[in-house]
RNA sequence: GCCUCUGUAGCUCAGCGGACAGAGCACCGGUCUUCUAAACCGAUGGUCGCAGGUUCGAGUCCUGCCAGGGGCGCCA
C-alpha cells in the first residue's frame, strides 16, 4: 500500500538529483531547489518508516525569511499538518532528522509554529567566492533551457517613422527577455516583423512623394490623413539633393520603397545606440509573394471556418443595419467566434484586399513551423484583441499555439513637469500628427544606460511615465549610476592594487568577515531571479535585483577596505578576491540589462 | 456595455499563501588626512482602495463594489 504512494525508486532518483546538483562546481546552483528535493526525500523516508502516513507530498517551496536571523531559507511544515495528521512542529522535527546531508547547509532549526530554518555554511559561501572569481560570468550560466530554441519577436514597428518612446519600451523589454533566456541556457533568435504591405505604407509613400514635390517648389498640399511629421521633409530634401528633378514623374511606389529603406536605416541605428540588434527581419510582403496568405485562407476554408457575407453570422439587427449602411459587397469572413473570439473577423475585404489579420495568422503559422520551444512576442496592449484573433486562427488551422506567449506592455508616455500648471504634462507621440519624442531624443537627453534601466525597471503590466526631466535632473540619485558605481568601485580597487603590486593569488578567504558573506548569500539568488524572470516573463526582476545587490554592496565598500594602512596584507588579499567576485557579478548583471559596465565614472 | 491593467509611506515603486509589511526619493540630523562621497550612518513616516469569502495563516488567492488608465474597425 505504502509503496504505491511512495515507491523507493522515486526516493533514490530524488537523491541522485540532489547529488548531481551538489557536484556541479562552476555552474550556478539553485540551492533552494536542492533543499526542496532533499526535504521531499526526507518526507518520503519518514513515510517509508511509518513515521508519517502515506499522502501525496505537496510542493511547498522554501523561501528566504524576512528576518535574516532566521536563516537563509524557511520551510513551513504547517502546510503538511492536515495531510500528516501531526502537529507542524513534530513534522518539522521528523524532516530535520531524516534530511540527507547537504554540504552547503550549516544548521537547521525548528521554530514555532512549524518552520524549519536553514542556514548556508560559511565555508560553502567562501568556496563560491573563489568559484565566481575564477569562472567569471560562466559561473552564472543556467541550464534551464539547455538544448532548447527560443525566439523573441519585439519592436516590430512599421517602418513609417522614427522609433517612438512606446517602441523603446518594447525594445528594451524584448531585448532583456532575450538576454535572460540566453542566461537560462536557451539558444535565442531576435526577430523583427513588420507590416509593409498595407495601407499605411502606401500613405507613407504618397506623403513622401508630396514632400518631394514641395522640395521642387510645387504646391502639393498634404491631406490630413497623411504623415505630417517633419522627418519626411528631411528625407525629401535628401532625395531632391540626390536625384534632383528626376523623380518628378515617379510613382508613389518608388517613394514608398525609398521611405522604407531610409526609415529602417534610422530604426536600426537608433536601436543599436541602446545596444539592440535583431537577428532576423521578417516582412509582411514576403507572405504575399510566397502566396502563404492564400494557403492559410484555403486551409481555413477546408476546415470549414470561412464564409462570404456582408456581415458576420452572429450579428444582431443593429450590427446588420450598421454594416448595410456602409454599402459593402460581401467580404470573406473567418469564423473566429467558434474559437472564443467575441465576433467573426474579416480576412479579405470586399475590395479583394486582405486585412492585416490574414498575413498575421500566416506569419504565426510560419513561426510555429520553424519549431521554437518558446516564441515570445512583445506587444502593446492595443494589440490585445488582435493577438486573440491570431490565436483563434492558429487553432482553426489545427495547430497548437502553446509555444507562443505574449508579453503585453501597458502604455508608456514621456512626461514633463509643467511649472505653470503645477502638474505633469504628456509629450505627445502620434507619428501622423508629427509631434513626438523619439528614442534618439530620449538617449540624447539622458543616456542609453538610463533609458534601458528606466524602461526595464517596471512591470510590463504597469503604465510607465518616463519623466524626462527627472531622469536627467536626478541623475546623481539614479539607480542606473548606483548600480554602475558598484562595478566602478571594484574597478578602482584593482587599478590601485595593480599600482601597489597587491595580488590575490594565494588569498585565504577565512579572513573575510560577515558582511562579505552576506553579500555572497544575496548574490547567489541570481539564479532564482533569472529563472523567475524567464518563467513568468518578468524581466524587470533583474533590474530590482541589481539595485538591491548594489544596496548590499556599497555599505561594505565603505567599511571593508583593501588598500588601507591598517589592513594586514593577508586580509587585503582575501578582500581583493572578494571584490574580484563582486566585480564579475555586477558586470554580469549590467550585461543582462544591456547596460555598459564603465571602468570609471 | 464588454475585455484588460493599476490602487501598499508625502512621491516613485518592491513585496514567491507564511514569522514584527520593505527600498529609493523628499524632509530632518550626522560622516571625506584611508581603494573616487554618483557613497555611507541615523531619525521620521502605513486603516496594504472598500466589503465579504477561502485558509492553521491573506498585501498576496476568489467574489462584489469604488477610483484611475488602456483596448474594443471591411485601419496597421
Amino acid at each position: 500500500m505504502l509503496r504505491q504512494v511512495a515507491p523507493t525508486y522515486k526516493q533514490a532518483s530524488l537523491l541522485d538529483c540532489a547529488c548531481r546538483h551538489l557536484h556541479r562546481k562552476t555552474a550556478l546552483q539553485q540551492l533552494n531547489k536542492t533543499l526542496e528535493v532533499a526535504i521531499e526525500s526526507a518526507l518520503l523516508a519518514a513515510q517509508e518508516n511509518g513515521e508519517l502516513p502515506p499522502f501525496a507530498i505537496p510542493r511547498i517551496p522554501v523561501s528566504p525569511p524576512k528576518r535574516s536571523a532566521q536563516g537563509d531559507w524557511a520551510y513551513p511544515a504547517m502546510g503538511l499538518a492536515r495531510l500528516a495528521k501531526k502537529s507542524p512542529l513534530e513534522i518539522a522535527r521528523l524532516i530535520v532528522e531524516r534530511l540527507p546531508a547537504l554540504n552547503f547547509l550549516d544548521k537547521l532549526e525548528v521554530a514555532p509554529p512549524g518552520f524549519i530554518n536553514c542556514t548556508i555554511a560559511e565555508d560553502y559561501l567562501r568556496r563560491q567566492i573563489d568559484a565566481i572569481a575564477a569562472a567569471g560570468v560562466d559561473y552564472f550560466q543556467l541550464e534551464l533551457g539547455k538544448g532548447k530554441r527560443a525566439q523573441v519577436e519585439f519592436v516590430s514597428a512599421n517602418p513609417s517613422g522614427p522609433i517612438t518612446i512606446g517602441h523603446t519600451r518594447n525594445a528594451v523589454v524584448g531585448d532583456a527577455m532575450a538576454r535572460l533566456l540566453e542566461a537560462a541556457g536557451y539558444a535565442v533568435q531576435r526577430e523583427y516583423y513588420y507590416n509593409n504591405a498595407g495601407n499605411q505604407m502606401i500613405i507613407l509613400g504618397k506623403s513622401l512623394q508630396l514632400r518631394y514635390l514641395q522640395q521642387l517648389g510645387e504646391d502639393a498640399p498634404l491631406p490630413a490623413d497623411h504623415y505630417q511629421g517633419e522627418y519626411l521633409v528631411e528625407v525629401a530634401r535628401d532625395l531632391a539633393a540626390e536625384h534632383g528633378q528626376s523623380l518628378r514623374g515617379a510613382s508613389w511606389q518608388v517613394f514608398r520603397d525609398a521611405a522604407e529603406q531610409v526609415m529602417f536605416g534610422w530604426i536600426k541605428r537608433s536601436l543599436s545606440a541602446i545596444n539592440i540588434q535583431h537577428d532576423a527581419f521578417y516582412n509582411e510582403t514576403s507572405l504575399f509573394e510566397s502566396e502563404e496568405i492564400w494557403s492559410v485562407l484555403e486551409d481555413l476554408r477546408a476546415n470549414g471556418h470561412i464564409y462570404q457575407s456582408t456581415h458576420w453570422e452572429g450579428a444582431d439587427a443593429d450590427e446588420i443595419a450598421e454594416t448595410s449602411a456602409k454599402g459593402y459587397e460581401p467580404a470573406t469572413w473567418f469564423r473566429s467566434a467558434t474559437f472564443g473570439d467575441e465576433k467573426d473577423r474579416v480576412m479579405v475585404k470586399s475590395d479583394g484586399v486582405p486585412t492585416y489579420t490574414l498575413p498575421d495568422i500566416a506569419y504565426h503559422r510560419d513561426k510555429l513551423r520553424r519549431g521554437f520551444d518558446v516564441a515570445v512576442i512583445v506587444l502593446g496592449t492595443d494589440h490585445f484583441s488582435q493577438a486573440q484573433v491570431v490565436k483563434c486562427g492558429i487553432r482553426a488551422l489545427g495547430l497548437d499555439p502553446a509555444p507562443i506567449d505574449v508579453i503585453f506592455l501597458q502604455m508608456v508616455r514621456a512626461v514633463r513637469w509643467d511649472e505653470e500648471r503645477g502638474e505633469y504634462e504628456a509629450v505627445k507621440q502620434s507619428k501622423r500628427s508629427g509631434d513626438f519624442d523619439t528614442l534618439d531624443d530620449l538617449v540624447a537627453m539622458t543616456s542609453a544606460d538610463a533609458v534601458r534601466y528606466h524602461m526595464l525597471a517596471r512591470s510590463p503590466n504597469s503604465q510607465l511615465d518616463f519623466d524626462v526631466d527627472q531622469v536627467v535632473k536626478q541623475s546623481n540619485d539614479n539607480p542606473v549610476y548606483y548600480i554602475q558605481n558598484a562595478y566602478v568601485r571594484c574597478a578602482g580597487i584593482f587599478r590601485e592594487a595593480a599600482e601597489r603590486r597587491l595580488c590575490d593569488a594565494d588569498a585565504d578567504l577565512s579572513l573575510l568577515g560577515e558582511s562579505e558573506l552576506r553579500f555572497t548569500r544575496k548574490a547567489l539568488e541570481i539564479g532564482n531571479c533569472i529563472e523567475q524572470a524567464v518563467r513568468n516573463y518578468e524581466p524587470q526582476k533583474i533590474a530590482f535585483f541589481a539595485q538591491e545587490l548594489a544596496g548590499v554592496f556599497h555599505p561594505i565598500y565603505d567599511q571593508v577596505r583593501v588598500l588601507h594602512s591598517e589592513v594586514p596584507v593577508e586580509t587585503a588579499k582575501a578582500r581583493l578576491r572578494f571584490y574580484r567576485a563582486a566585480q564579475a557579478i555586477f558586470g554580469y548583471l549590467l550585461d543582462l540589462m544591456g547596460m555598459s559596465a564603465p571602468e570609471r565614472m
